[in-house]
DNA sequence: AACAATTCTGCAAACGATTGAAACAGCCTA
DNA sequence: TAGGCTGTTTCAATCGTTTGCAGAATTGTT
């Protein structure tokens, strides 16, 4: 006995009945006997029946379940992502299988045909690193099945996303720090082939405009990995280099981290002398000493965002259009920047 | 067209043979022509076919699938579990749903139920806090399906475990402190009804026996939710009473950062005057500031063994005895304990 | 008692893939 | 020319469930 899970054949054969009787007892369908019913019912519980999923599945045509490829599930932001995936997935009945691209470009391949082999009514996915081929994407696309992207955009595709307001993040974050009183802001920026963090120097650049504050070449550090390590030490060798900085701008927490050791060890102020914001607002962002200013970024809300949106494309009858979600980052102001108080 | 993907029928019917011929054509079956093998092979290529892995499960009685339930996957722990199951999994071709039950009995039960109508091959849980009727999983135990559970135990079940040596760690960090010249130590301690909250104040009175250090009831106190704000009240209150504390071992590391702030607040040095070690070291714990020593777990290889314990007994012809696999756990000292330097 | 109307139940096909057994073609031999 | 052999292909059943349609059983009416 493989799968002891009872069937409706074996609930037929003790009664007597055949199987159609036995499912229309159980749906409630009319044309059904109180008795038979009854009886079928109660031998349903007492087995405790549970129906076949994949045999549904395949007379349906329909898995209700929902894939989902994300570079990591290791991430405060991303696992957070996926709490909100798996609570508006299991609210609508549906499953969620979940396969991490660990950032490799062929894990993400494999990890796309493996869900497309189990059939999935949809698919959610946030690219990793390496990923420039699209071509494991568009056949998805081709193939009919339902395809939302979040957080980290894919141009190009006909398909919807879910991102966040980088650039107006950025933007916000950097105001801030003008209006602190900071003029000679660095950007620790991550690596430019990512969207987000292209949108983030931009935002950090327009924001100098708006404020006609002169923007300088040598404030812009690019930090590839996104390590504490490496922010640390980029900080680290801007400050030996003399040049005046009164405000750090980092593409994320991490980075922060890194710019406010960097600082500290250099025995200069935080936030009087150089005024610290990261980008995330990662969990140990408030918990730190002194705690850092972040740009909050909803991944709960983005989670059920997309997930709302992959259930209506599975649900509509025609492919409409490709939509694209943008949601509210939130300025978070804590020790590290503030110098109002 | 609901599914785009191609079947062994839509091969079939455009080369004008059977399906039978297709399929082992595909599967490098002995007694094909060449001629055939080639065009079949061919065609599918053309048209990414891949085979349906629904239909094979109905037919094979196996999924492929391996379901997780676990309490939340916003967790630093949890979620390096969740990445070690993946990995192993995929390395042997299975896939990975996972639920979240978000610590709550009703919706462990539910996730459960939806796996085990999914028909995965196997079942990895930890439960929730608030579970304690084992009914649920009595069932799935019942109709052969294969469980084990993780890092949180289920006693008086017939199912393999992987565990931290919740004991041993929390004597490692006790009689770190002790060895640090602490005498009177307090302990936040987890809610009684998980087994691992009792597992550490064992290990707490037992490094106190060993060193023949007088336990004193008062010093124990009972943080049920685990949050950094109810650690520091409960710390706070304590030194309060003024009973003299020197040492301070917590049952998580945000407790233990509970138990830090209230300790600076008050003005006391840390570690000299009271030294600090939490449990789980999670992300934040090396980053904040005096930085909290505390007690790993390996997450990551937690995931891997519950995996491949798992598949084993997926694998087994019969259900062998059921094992514990306890993972041990690593002292991280670092400044919050840290007297000698 | 015969027939119609009303309940109730069963048959069979379908979803996609696999596989043992049967069937067919072509060729060689006795 | 029938029988046997080989090489290739098809048939049919299976997994669990649903559902249109046909058929059986029961009841009511005359």
């Amino acid at each position: 006995m493989k799968s002891g899970q009872v069937t409706i054949k074996d609930i037929a054969k003790e009664l007597n009945i055949s199987c159609s009787t036995v499912s229309r007892a159980l749906k409630d369908f009319p044309g059904i006997s109180p008795t038979t019913r009854k009886s079928v019912v109660e031998l349903a519980k007492k087995y405790n029946y549970r129906p076949n999923a994949i045999a549904l599945s395949l007379r349906n045509q329909k898995t209700n379940v929902i894939g989902v490829v994300i570079p990591e599930t290791v991430h405060f932001f991303f696992s957070t992502v996926i709490s909100g995936i798996e609570d508006a997935a299991m609210k609508e009945g549906y499953n969620v299988m979940i396969c991490q691209s660990n950032e490799q470009y062929e894990r993400e391949a494999d990890s796309i045909d493996a869900l497309m082999g189990a059939r999935v009514d949809g698919l959610l996915v946030s690219i990793s690193r390496e990923t420039s081929d699209l071509e494991h994407l568009k056949k998805v696309v081709d193939e009919g099945t339902p395809m939302v992207f979040f957080d980290r955009l894919v141009e190009g595709m006909n398909a919807s996303s879910v991102i966040v307001d980088d650039y107006q993040g950025a933007y916000d974050a950097v105001e801030h720090l003008i209006k602190q009183g900071c003029k000679n802001i660095v950007h620790l920026s991550g690596p430019d082939n990512l969207i987000i963090a292209r949108k983030r120097k931009e935002g950090y650049l327009s924001a100098l405009e708006d404020y006609q504050i002169p923007f300088k070449e040598e404030y812009i550090v690019e930090c590839r990995n996104g390590t504490e390590v490496e922010a640390q030490e980029a900080m680290a060798k801007l400050i030996d280099s003399g040049i005046s900085i009164d405000g750090v701008f980092a593409n994320n927490d991490l980075a922060g981290l890194g710019a406010l050791s960097a600082v500290k060890k250099a025995g200069i102020a935080v936030p009087k002398e150089i005024a610290v914001v990261g980008f995330s607002n990662w969990q140990f962002s408030s918990l730190i000493n002194p705690a850092l200013s972040s740009i909050a970024q909803p991944g709960y809300e983005m989670g059920q965002e997309a997930a709302k949106l992959i259930l209506e494309e599975i649900n509509a009858k025609e492919k409409g259009k490709s939509q694209i979600k943008i949601l509210d980052t939130e300025l978070i102001v804590r020790e590290s920047s503030n110098r109002l108080h």
